[in-house]
DNA sequence: AGAACCGGTTCTGGATACAAGATAAATTGT
DNA sequence: ACAATTTATCTTGTATCCAGAACCGGTTCT
């Protein structure tokens, strides 16, 4: 599923439209485009090296994946989250996740919960690295999602991927401007262990707090004036 | 809306690119195009009169929404769906859309529940007219939609709305050939009368019957042979 | 005769080029 | 001087055109 552009391979690339939705919505998800932000076909073409045919291919693609808003002849703009988009988001979120895990526990395999293990430390240790918050957001959901593999549920997944996708970027802060790392990351040392002992019950209690808190604190946050402020880029 | 669109090109009320989407999106839903059948661009752009770009933006948008896949150099086929598939949809439906009926019963309109109505009115007078699959796919959704329309929950709708579009081409077909429109009809009227009455508690259980009852009729004549014949083009 | 090779055809993927709509500024009228 | 209008420019939307890859047929070698 997740199919990262891999230069290893003797193949040159997957297509230039794919090529570009991937790298586009990645930035909007570490958030080096900002939400609001006009995205010019043009710009983003020569930036790429390509035409503009592969760049509003891509946009189209965003545009159904909710991350931008087309507006016709006046281009795409980042679409961003109020506080009650937030919420819904997470309330999805909630609701999917849980009933995933509650499928998933018993037919997650030792290699599941193994890579679940890798994303944590992994997690760990880039922890210490601040900044790197992309980073965080691709092994925590790394780690969701290998704790869901035993569910077997493409069609949740890939909801699910879509709605984190959405929320993320605003996560991701909040986790670091609250630095609720470290409580994120107890959470998820005691959801694996409790997903070892397969015990569904407290592991999709855990988890439905889990992601609650997240959103709690994160729909407190926006409310309370910005959490982050309007800066750095090198 | 869209009720139109039928000669074989249509005007651009909107950006060709969405007038494609849509017209192609409401063909696969309406299984005038069978699951598993390529989809050629250049019969697709001179049937509707059209260039070949707005028709390969409009793929990659209904590859998004999940009802076509697209390999590279190899053209887009209209992806099918496997019983299992079949049945986490409806699993997916289950959750979300008592999910949200829960959260909209107290928020109805009178505007709401008269629209309801009037679905459910223009549902069984053109429910006469057999053949009519895809209308009535389009009228119980409206149906749904106003049911669920107190809940304010756009982001809810969106995936829904997506999830019912990708196993609307089959229920629509399961309902006509079990002769289910009767017991739907039923179900849809004590649902609506339910809501009236705001009993959330049995208007989801209710509802969480009918989508479930849905689904497993639909699996079962998945599985028991074919609903539809197996017709292979010259 | 069967299988592999090779050429032609067709389709998709991408780029350049042109028309139309929208925004913004500059200009002119009162 | 202010405002309305008109124009200039930018950006998007679409069509036409070219390159590369997959499919299909015929041919040839073993």
């Amino acid at each position: 599923m997740a199919t990262e552009a891999r230069p290893s391979s003797a193949i040159p690339r997957q297509s230039l439209t794919s090529a570009v939705a991937d790298s586009l919505r990645d930035k909007i998800i570490r958030m080096e485009i900002r939400g609001g932000e006009q995205l010019r076909q043009d710009a983003i073409a020569s930036e790429f090296r390509v035409s503009r045919i592969p760049v509003r291919e891509a946009l189209r693609q965003l545009e159904s994946e909710g991350l931008i808003t087309i507006v016709p002849h006046h281009g795409a703009v980042v679409s961003s989250l109020s506080p009650n988009d937030i919420e819904e988001l997470f309330e999805i979120r909630v609701l999917l996740e849980c009933e995933v895990l509650k499928l998933s526990i018993p037919g997650l395999t030792e290699a599941n919960l193994a890579q679940a293990q890798v994303c944590l430390t992994e997690c760990e240790k880039g922890l210490s690295r601040q900044g790197h918050i992309s980073m965080w957001g691709r092994l925590n959901w790394r780690f969701h999602s290998a704790l869901y593999a035993g569910a077997n549920r493409p069609h949740f997944m890939s909801i699910i991927k879509r709605v984190n996708n959405n929320a993320m970027r605003y996560t991701g802060l909040q986790v670091y401007v609250t630095r609720g790392f470290e409580r994120a990351k107890e959470e998820h040392r005691r959801l694996l262990d409790l997903c070892r002992a397969r015990d569904v019950v407290s592991a999709c209690e855990l988890l439905e707090q889990h992601i609650r808190h997240a959103g709690d604190s994160l729909k407190q946050g926006l409310l309370e004036g910005r959490t982050h402020a309007e800066t750095e880029e090198p």
